[in-house]
DNA sequence: ATGGTCGCCCAGCGA
């Protein structure tokens, strides 16, 4: 059987909530996980996913700010919305799934942007995005013969060089610093994970999934930077047949500044 | 080196 993933920056569900039905018609992922919902769970625009098929939608919302959702095809069960740093942010929710007789444990993280002074002594954004990275690393890459493990979302760092539109130029901007990157990749291979998207789209190609709102031209500039993320635990990794980056989304009629992306799995 | 844009909902914060 065929199984796919999508994540989505979606910043706002309510006013995207057009882009997202359309993206649910046209690639039609058995899962869909949202980051930066921003909408409080009462008013998560539950009726229009149902009718457009995907019936299960577990939420960690909160007014405003933050908030992630995972919306499925098939049944997931909430497992845990975990505060990370105990600050009351809605930016971690676990489901569980079944899919080609594997229960599968499906992490769907938000991660603080980080501010803009990459200096946590003198900026408390920054000290919490590193905090946040340390006490992810709890979370890994659990598997057996009976169960797998997916961790996707914003993370909010662009690990590689191949991952930044100029990696020397971004060295110091907050995403690329270089205790981001190496927190950010010795958390993913302490806890076991596996890089998806770099294991279908090897450096160096270049990979973005976020352009900023402020280019005059996203596209003629094309300063872009990977901060989403899939990855999944090793036995999963075999089952993986490709990845698909939606850049076009980022041309839609009043965009997010994430695109989509989209695993596909033979289970 | 600086300023540039969004979305939350109406002031300023977070990104």
């Amino acid at each position: 059987m065929t199984f796919s993933l999508a994540t989505w920056n979606i910043n706002s569900v309510r006013l995207r909530l057009p882009l997202v039905t359309e993206l649910l018609r046209r690639y039609a992922p058995d899962i869909l996980c949202l980051q930066e919902i921003k909408c409080p769970d009462e008013f998560f625009p539950y009726q229009a996913f149902h009718d457009a098929g995907y019936a299960h939608v577990a939420i960690s919302g909160q007014k405003g700010y933050h908030g992630v959702a995972t919306i499925s095809r098939v049944p997931i069960e909430l497992v845990e919305r975990r505060d990370f740093c105990a600050k009351g942010d809605c930016r971690h929710l676990s489901t569980i799934f079944q899919a080609g007789g594997l229960n599968v444990l499906l992490h769907n993280f938000y991660v603080p942007a980080g501010g803009d002074e990459p200096d946590p002594e003198i900026n408390p954004k920054f000290r919490h995005k590193l905090d946040f990275i340390e006490e992810m690393r709890l979370v890994t890459a659990e598997q057996s013969e009976a169960s797998a493990s997916i961790l996707v979302g914003d993370l909010n760092i662009a690990p590689l060089e191949a991952d930044v539109w100029s990696h020397k130029q971004l060295l110091k901007i907050v995403s690329h610093t270089p205790v981001e990157t190496t927190g950010l990749e010795s958390m993913r291979t302490g806890g076991g994970w596996v890089d998806l998207m770099r294991q279908a789209i090897p450096e160096p190609e270049k990979i973005y999934t976020w352009w900023s709102y402020r280019a005059a031209d996203w596209e003629a500039s094309d300063r872009g930077r990977r901060l989403d993320h899939i990855w999944s635990s090793a036995n999963l990794s075999p089952k993986l047949k490709g990845i698909e980056v939606l850049r076009h989304a980022r041309g839609w009629d009043r965009p997010s500044d994430h695109v989509p992306v989209i695993a596909t799995f033979e289970m």
